[in-house]
RNA sequence: GGCGGUAUAGCCAAGUGGUAAGGCAGAGGUCUGCAAAACCUUCAUCACCGGUUCAAAUCCGGUUACCGCCUCCA
């Protein structure tokens, strides 16, 4: 089997093929850390985790690069609203991402740069373009100079003319050339700067990524990632610099995620629709936030509503049923071999399918339903075997594992008086006492708490 | 204006040539003291028009609708 991916590049799916064998290089656009993150921002980083892990499940190793923009207007704006230095405003954000994506199931990148960091490659790296004449410093700014560079557009495919034709004419006199970009900003008067060659300022956004890609990834990586949004101008700017400062393909691969709405509007602070990460994750949890996001493609725009959110959770409750069943049977099982090893092949084999297409997670979701059914009729039977069990269990855990869900079968204690309801409860139904028996069922459901009488006693659940 | 995307059942969502995955909700049934959970059954011809093909949701042309990017917004 080959996994193949959507190249924005290619505009084409692609049979993909590390530089170095049983390597990837990763890297990531993050977050400007000025704020909370918004749901919008949670999807990329679901997203890539994802990638990132069946890439590992297929043996590959991963150094995945996220970067978190430390400077910025709107860094520079929110710091002075709230009364702090950059420092300290970029570094409370940043351990707020790092809360909010930990709880969505997020792994550790394996470096995160910070464009604070990186000012000295960052410098090297516009030295180098001014030195290749693919730079200019103007009025103590530094432009790249786009025409130069003839493969402009390719990402997003367009011609500089289709560019220059659509946008906002800006007369600005500092460029030789409105589509001109800055590489570097010079400070204005009582904001932070850093000290370069150029004057006092700071990096453009875009070089930021081309110069720390550079540094922990090298010359050329094996694939580039984040929002659809970031394609252009970001993304196609980063390839114009670090090809025009290298001399080599910057990235073999291109990967945008799709946006999400808001009951069918686009987010934006205008509209006042903005959800912030952690009020979701609160309020619902953040596996189910997890999900959801991944039962549609990464590619398709993704709608968000409590309504569509609710349906997902019970999806979510049925697959949690059965991983709760699974354990409540082990200990009923007896010994012997395992007898359902073609079951769970076939099923691995459709999971893998799925996410070796594009990582097509809404498959992916749907084999682990497949194998919910698979399971369920299996731990009706009378007799089951403890190796089928935990064969059963160590594949959903796989499956669960590449998605980066954790669905367990939590060990929640009652408190005294629930668990005395349900020893009174038992004694009643034993003596078939069933008014009682429902009265209690009746009084823990309006406590959120399930019960389901099985053949192996009563076992309860939060509603 | 340029580039691109989407349109599949009440809802969500897969599906790039061979007679529509999966989930939620609904209906009927089995199990149950009754429930719950689970299982079984049931529920679409794929926006519209035309074309290619033995065969199209899937390819081509056109129409309509919605959306994104072209504005340092994931």
């Amino acid at each position: 089997m080959t996994l193949r991916l959507y190249n924005t590049l290619t505009r084409q799916k692609e049979i993909f093929n590390s530089i170095e064998t049983d390597k990837v290089s990763m890297y990531v656009c993050g977050p400007t850390v000025y704020n909370y993150i918004h749901i919008g921002n949670a999807r990329p980083a679901i997203v890539f985790d994802t990638v990132r892990r069946y890439l590992e499940y297929r043996g590959y190793r991963v150094t995945y690069v996220l970067n978190f923009t430390d400077v910025d207007d709107k860094i520079i704006r929110a710091a002075k609203e709230e009364g702090m230095d950059l420092k300290q405003l970029s570094d409370r954000y940043i351990a707020a991402y790092q809360e909010d994506v930990t709880r969505l199931g997020v792994r550790e990148a394996t470096v995160y740069p910070r464009v604070t960091e990186s000012m000295d490659e960052i410098i090297t790296f516009i030295q180098t373009l001014i030195d290749k004449g693919f730079a200019y410093e103007s009025e103590g700014d530094v432009y790249f100079r786009a025409r130069k560079f003839e493969a402009y557009g390719k990402l997003s495919h367009q011609s500089l003319d289709d560019l220059q034709s659509g946008a906002r004419v800006e007369v600005d006199e500092r460029k030789e050339d409105p589509i001109d970009f800055a590489l570097w900003k010079k400070a204005k008067p009582d904001e932070a700067y850093w000290e370069s060659p150029f004057g006092h300022g700071r990096p453009g956004w875009h070089i930021e990524c081309s110069a720390m890609a550079k540094e922990h990834l090298g010359e050329t990586i094996d694939i580039h990632a984040g929002g659809q949004d970031l394609t252009f101008p970001h993304h196609e700017n980063e390839i114009a610099q670090s090809e025009a400062c290298n001399g080599h393909p910057f990235s073999h691969y291109w990967m945008h995620n799709g946006y999400i709405n808001i009951d069918n509007e686009k987010m934006s602070k205008s509209i006042g629709n903005v959800v912030l990460a952690r009020e979701l994750i609160d309020q619902y949890s953040g596996v189910l936030l997890r999900f959801f996001m991944l039962s549609v493609h990464y590619r398709s725009p993704i709608n968000f509503s409590h309504e569509l959110i609710k349906q997902s959770e019970q999806g979510l409750k049925r697959i949690e049923n059965t991983v709760k069943s699974l354990i409540e049977r082990s200990d009923t099982g007896i010994s012997g071999k395992v007898s359902v090893a073609k079951e769970i092949d076939d099923l691995t084999r459709k999971f893998e399918a799925a996410m070796d297409d594009d990582f097509n997670t809404a498959n992916a979701i749907a084999v682990i339903f497949d194998a919910v059914k698979v399971i369920n009729t299996y731990l009706a039977k009378q007799v089951v075997l403890s190796a089928d069990l935990e064969a059963y269990a160590d594949m959903l855990k796989r499956f669960f594992d590449v998605l980066g869900l954790e669905i367990e079968a939590e060990e929640e204690l009652l408190d005294e008086e629930i668990d005395q309801l349900l020893v009174e409860r038992e004694e009643a139904r034993k003596n078939r006492d069933f008014n009682r028996a429902d009265e209690i069922r009746d009084q823990l459901k309006a406590e959120n708490i399930i019960l389901e009488d099985t053949a192996n006693g009563t076992r309860w659940r939060r509603g």
